[in-house]
DNA sequence: CTGTTAGCGCGTTCAT
DNA sequence: ATGAACGCGCTAACAG
């Protein structure tokens, strides 16, 4: 039976009246300091807490979020699903109208990483989520956004940027997880590639550095750059050289999204039997997943950071304190029996 | 921006008051049957949703939720956790006001789950949560329980029960993928054997059959029932025996959260080696998969299934149609590496 | 500095 | 059968 103190009963213990609280409640000033003082000592006593939906049936206010992140097709459509589920929260938060300004950048071109800022600045957004999956030096974001107002960082973190809370998967753990399953696979015979992204970032290197984790010393497995999966003409070559500098691949680790690209190559020159692990639940690799040609897939719920970080932001702006600085997605682990069921867990 | 429409706007279109409108919401009769039909028609299109805080600021209502659980210090404390996740949906929902009345039995004692079910009976409650683990025949169920409110069935489900939703997992994918786990652990030599509860349910079966579906027929993983886990001597006793009936044991597949009585056998006897898979994210699982003697845990977020429970009868109660009928938990597969970070995920 | 008041969307009397 | 009016907990404008 969770009594609920109003604002009322606060007034009345106080011996003030519900104005006053409301504006020791908001820092509106106006106030003596020794009755600012006695109320907020009742709060405490009291465990008050707001109630937010009356709350925001009194003022009907609209907050705007300025969410910035690579174009939704980017990372052969990855970007769609934190997306997603920004739009599933302001969706289940309905009557508190939250105005989502999606602000996306090509994540290959400074100018349009700039651009989006800009945008994004000039709409004076309440709040920002942001992914922070972009080219040049990190820096400089912190001086282009627009400060003072509630930041969430998602997917990557940017640790030298001040925000409320970072929203993402350990790449270390991630990597490692990946490291023991494709030595699961391998049984430890022939050897292993990793194959990166073009931009590593820092979260990406977490991730090969916990999946070298564990091998030994001596047999690391080694790292490429896919330079070129973006037309299957040149990803077969590159791909086909890989194999005669190397022909005894058992195993192939490809850091990101595009590991259907992989699997592609390994399905036309039938080779499927070679380990296969990547990352993300996006729809091409849930066909090769399904056909076995991938054999892993490391997921870190794309769609529930994307609503974690607007119902957040949401709770921030809401005078809700308290929350975690960091909330870490579980490295989940898919396979084709659990494929389907993950579906609306992303 | 997403226009809300509101009661009063349905009034105006309809050229009555919001009282009127309010009484063909809810039925509430003495209403010109050409009223009601503009209003519903109006309802319709302009797709007018109440707003759920106002409603419930109005009404203050309060919701009695029964729910019938086995003993939480049951199946190793696994219990708990579904409870625990009622309790956040009830805190989440604090303003609403929702009372959880547990009622839990001894899962192996019909006369303690009848007691139960009277208890939760006489309180009349307003919805029912049930996790049908229970001796006896599962007919007598859908007499005992009151009838004429929702009732959602988590963990197991009770296929003959009218409900309005089951939320748990799919046994018979949760078995294949753990036969799955196993075959990579064992590399397929020796031989694995299975220990099933006694209490062998519809639910525990599906398991059994997914995790022999992934082997050869003519070398299906053989079955015993753990009739000795309750002391660490029957515990030993059993454990020994299997191994005297076959000493060339190389994995062991345990059909629920008691797996860690295996694991301490397999620390006593210095077999850490062999492949043990089990169920649950509950302590002493934690342990022991931590340190390697479990290799792998299936879990069913069992914290999420009673917090969706909980959530959905409020919707179901707070006149919110629609919703599956069904909501599937994914096969979370948990390791010593991701362990961690899926605790508050449970 | 402080108290009073209207109103947010809705449910519920109580008259009519 | 229908409408007017009050109040849920809170915000904000206004009067003092």
């Amino acid at each position: 039976m969770p009594e609920t103190v109003t604002i009322k009963d606060i007034a009345r213990l106080a011996g003030v009246s519900i104005g006053t609280v409301d504006r020791v409640l908001h820092d509106r000033g106006r106030v003596a300091p020794e009755t600012a003082e006695t109320v907020r000592r009742l709060i405490l006593e009291t465990g008050f807490r707001p109630n937010l939906y009356a709350s925001n049936l009194a003022q009907a206010r609209t907050s705007t979020l300025g969410i910035l992140t690579p174009l939704p097709e980017q990372d052969s459509g990855f970007w769609q699903l934190p997306h997603n589920g920004m739009r599933r929260a302001a969706e289940e938060l309905l009557p508190f109208s939250i105005d989502l300004r999606f602000h996306c950048f090509d994540r290959f071109s400074e100018d349009s990483f700039r651009e989006a800022v800009a945008e994004l600045a000039a709409e004076k957004p309440d709040g920002i989520l942001l992914a922070p999956i972009m080219p040049g030096p990190a820096q400089e974001i912190g001086r282009l956004l627009p400060a003072g107002i509630p930041l969430c960082c998602f997917d990557s973190d940017l640790p030298e940027l001040e925000k409320l809370v970072f929203i993402g998967q350990d790449p270390y753990m991630s990597g490692r997880l990946a490291g023991k399953l494709m030595r699961l696979l391998t049984t430890d015979r022939g050897s292993t590639v990793i194959i990166q992204a073009v931009q590593a970032d820092y979260h990406i290197r977490g991730r090969v550095e916990g999946f070298r984790s564990f091998y030994p010393r001596k047999n690391l497995p080694r790292l490429y750059e896919e330079k070129h999966f973006d037309t299957p003409r040149t990803r077969t070559a590159f791909m086909d050289e890989l194999f005669s500098d190397d022909p005894d691949i058992r195993g192939i680790f490809v850091i990101n999204s595009s590991v259907h690209q992989a699997a592609e190559y390994l399905n036309e020159r039938g080779l499927q039997h070679i380990g296969l692990i990547g990352y993300d639940l996006i729809g091409p690799n849930m066909r090769h997943l399904e056909t076995g040609t991938i054999d892993f897939l490391i997921s870190q719920r794309p769609e529930l950071q994307g609503y974690r970080g607007v119902f957040r932001l949401f709770e921030a702006l809401n005078g809700r304190p308290g929350g975690e600085a960091r909330e870490t997605m579980p490295v989940d682990i898919l396979t084709a029996e659990n494929l389907r069921d993950y579906i609306p867990f992303r």
